[in-house]
DNA sequence: TCATCAATTGTTATATTATAACGTTACATC
DNA sequence: GATGTAACGTTATAATATAACAATTGATGA
């Protein structure tokens, strides 16, 4: 919901996304396969977006790119990541199983994402839609610029 | 600002653009050379958001891809046209002169576009971004979904 | 006028991201 | 175990974008 802290324990914070991604995938009746729980894990490695080729270098074992799309495909599909459309990249959703439209703050500088779950922000750009006449189905929102630890100086 | 009618007089509507695009450049000592003036006008041809590649073949001439990315690079860094993120595309600017953050309206099935200028949703995003400490460099805001006519049940 | 420098364009090659198509394997269900 | 579907492997290719360097044009001042 907010910047990890530069020490906080990343451990932790995987496992409970896999745990989270699991739960989600029992309650959906969905298969958490070996290769798409391995690219969840991969994702999670960071909280900075990651490129689809790179998931596939480190996944290793020649594996090609249908396979890593077929996974991102699924972990899309089930809500257990997000799409950083203006970096043809991927993250780990912060809170799977609720629907929600992404709302993220990019950092230029050290690549953290943040995700927002704002309903006040998505459900005024929808009535604003909507006072046009459009229906939302989708929307997208992604705001770059600098984290609280990279506008103070430090580069966290 | 809202979506274009069927039968709007679409040739005034790519001379103002023109005539807008060639008074922003001079204001700004911009060079608005053939090249980069007829693919505007490409862009313009209609309100749907136009691929690079499809440019490039209706520029016609055997141009090559840098010709086309030079000339939106250029188009975009004078505000002159936006780019769809998610849809790897290119739209004309509705209002250059004025910056802005884009805000888009994107209609899933008759492709046209609606690009608002509500500085509150801005400003309504960067208060919640500066709340987390975070500062806003840049927005992209797109919305997919059914526009006015589309919904309708007609598809203008 | 012309020398000169910077901006623009031409050209070739290549990087990056993503999907099509088709065969094979694994898994659930009966 | 037979059968059907979902998942995966493999090869090829599509779609989007940039790097690098040469050639040209246009503006500016000597």
């Amino acid at each position: 919901m907010s910047f990890p802290s530069n020490d906080h324990d990343h451990r932790s914070c995987v496992a409970s996304a896999l745990g989270a991604a699991e739960a989600e995938c029992r309650r959906r009746g969905a298969r958490l396969t070996d290769i798409r729980r391995r690219v969840l894990e991969l994702i999670w490695t960071s909280h900075a977006p990651v490129g689809a080729y790179a998931l596939l270098e480190q996944l290793g074992r020649g594996a090609a790119p249908p396979t890593i799309y077929r996974a991102l495909d699924f972990l899309l599909a089930h809500g257990l990541i997000h799409r950083i459309e203006t970096q043809n990249a991927y993250v780990g959703c912060s809170h799977p199983g609720q629907p929600h439209a992404g709302l993220f703050l990019l950092c230029r500088q050290c690549g953290a994402v943040a995700e927002l779950a704002e309903a006040a922000t998505t459900r005024a750009i929808e009535q604003e839609a909507a006072a046009l006449g459009f229906q939302v189905d989708s929307l997208t929102v992604e705001a770059h610029g600098l984290c609280p630890g990279c506008r103070g100086g430090a580069s966290p």
